[in-house]
DNA sequence: TGAAATGTTGGGGCG
DNA sequence: ACGCCCCAACATTTC
């Protein structure tokens, strides 16, 4: 039955190239109809952020845009995924579903159960692996469990046998008789309006796989040889920013992996951060909990504070404190934080103010264009030192030390905190501390202009190890 | 993928 | 010349 068409449901996969899913179903010769759900309504799912929305509503129109290239288009629905494909099923006909997997614990159990009740119905379900170098499972100590520690873990991805070549776009799809009809994007409201919010989100951003591509050929070009050191220089753009494509599946891990040239500076060290996000997807897979569970039990008896106006200073970037200010400032106006400054504010939120990674963590999920729930909880753990090979508590961060080591010049704490630009480099990670006639001279008042800190970073490190001393072993 | 406290070393000033 | 002190620089330990 050629003619029967088939359904290839795009989730976070959403691109051509390397596209097992795609390319499998169109082998087939039969028409095929492209699917995206909004499933904003089966419970247990994760409300998308805000952020990740506007990154969402670009990315639909640079996928229908690439798939009206090879003669399709993507027809998009709204509701409970499962309910959806149902439907969509009934009205064309089609016996079969093509996805990829997502690894997510609410799209495991629901993909489960959906691979269920359409077998049950006589539909063929095929799944594939696009997201990951390795399935979860793949991966496993001489023991048989799941790596906990991430140099082993690598070092046994590392020794696996190679990964399979990317697979190709294809190179036209047959269109089914009619396509069904589908919402209009608009119709979803994905991006805000009033306030628009991600304005300046439009300047900093081109989501979509074209981009996406070219954006791993200038880092691979240009970035990749400093990545090792530069990569901790929030003033510089020497990190690939390819997360939020990653995170939507713009570009796979696989496309990476083949695409770097292993003999070049700075290339290894590039892989292995893909090999921690690889890590963190299979310990999300493996400890579906993470997001909302300290790994390490003895966390759960940890003496967080409840500071509701500590937390309002943090997400809004008015600490006093330069370098964690400018970073929730970038989250907020480009919705995305450099990863070194990610830590910093982290370390800042969970041990100078005692306040739970949760809350952190939800916050990041919410306006970080590329909020993925397996790297945010992990990498929350592991700031937080109750995760999975995570620092340990007592390295707590000092805000003007990081602030100093890599931000030399304060170029980006005055690109983000401009009202406290003009002071002199000397101060710019401590304005506190300036005289007083310098402050004026900036146009600087505390506790006005710019606050004074919320904490004593001293005393708050203390009081942080006194908080621990209470816990204390699994 | 820290920071602070504490310990050690060695050069220079000086009586 | 020598011992003593001071202290910066580096190393180690501790949280």
């Amino acid at each position: 039955m050629a003619d029967t068409p088939v359904l290839v449901w795009f989730r976070q996969d959403l691109r051509l190239t390397d596209n097992p899913a795609l390319s499998v179903a169109s082998a087939i010769g039969a028409p095929i109809i492209p699917l995206y759900v909004l499933d904003d309504e089966t419970p247990g799912n994760l409300r998308m952020g805000g952020a990740s929305r506007w990154w969402l509503d670009h990315s639909l129109v640079a996928l229908d845009t690439s798939l009206r290239q090879i003669g399709s288009e993507l027809v998009l629905r709204r509701g409970a995924a499962e309910r959806e494909l149902a439907r969509l099923l009934e009205e064309t006909g089609a016996r079969s579903v093509y996805w990829n997997r997502c690894y997510e614990p609410f799209a495991v159990a629901r993909d489960t159960r959906i691979k269920q009740f359409l077998s049950d119905k006589g539909i063929d379900v095929h799944s594939f692996n696009a997201a990951l170098l390795f399935e979860p499972w793949e991966i496993e100590t001489k023991a048989g469990d799941p790596y906990k520690v991430f140099t082993p873990f690598w070092r046994a991805c590392l020794n696996a046998p190679p990964r399979p070549d990317p697979l190709p776009p294809p190179a036209e799809l047959i269109c089914p008789d009619e396509f069904p009809k589908g919402d209009r994007l608009k119709d979803w409201d994905l991006s805000p309006t009033q306030p628009n919010w991600a304005a300046e989100f439009e300047d900093e951003w081109y989501p979509g796989e074209d981009a996406a591509l070219a954006l791993l050929d200038d880092f691979l070009e240009r970035r990749v040889t400093d990545y090792a050191t530069g990569r901790d220089r929030p003033d510089k753009r020497l990190t690939s920013r390819l997360s939020p494509y990653l995170h939507f599946g713009e570009i796979g891990p696989r496309q990476i992996w083949h695409a770097v040239d292993r003999k070049q500076p700075g290339a290894d060290k590039f892989l292995s951060e893909i090999g921690w996000r690889e890590f963190c997807y299979h310990l999300l897979f493996h400890f579906p909990s993470i997001p909302a569970e300290n790994l390490r039990p003895a966390f759960d008896d940890f003496p967080w504070r409840d500071d509701p106006d500590g937390l309002r200073a943090w997400q809004q970037g008015k600490t006093g404190y330069p370098i964690v200010d400018a970073g929730m400032r970038e989250l907020w106006r480009t919705g995305w934080m450099h990863n070194r400054v990610r830590m910093i504010s982290a370390s800042f939120l969970i041990k100078d103010l005692l306040i739970d990674w949760r809350l952190g963590e939800a916050w990041f999920r919410d306006t970080l264009v590329d909020a993925d729930l397996a790297n945010n909880a992990c990498g929350w753990q592991w700031v937080a030192g109750s995760g999975a090979d995570a620092a340990p508590f007592f390295r707590i961060f000092n805000p003007v030390t990081q602030g100093q080591k890599f931000d030399p010049d304060g170029v980006y704490v005055r690109r983000f905190v401009p009202e406290i630009a003009s002071l002199p480099d000397k101060w710019i990670h401590r304005p506190w501390d300036a005289p007083d006639q310098v402050l004026t001279e900036a146009g600087v008042i505390l506790n006005d202009t710019y606050p004074a800190p919320i904490v004593d970073h001293a005393s708050a490190r203390t009081r942080a190890l006194e908080a621990f001393k209470s816990i204390k072993s699994d």
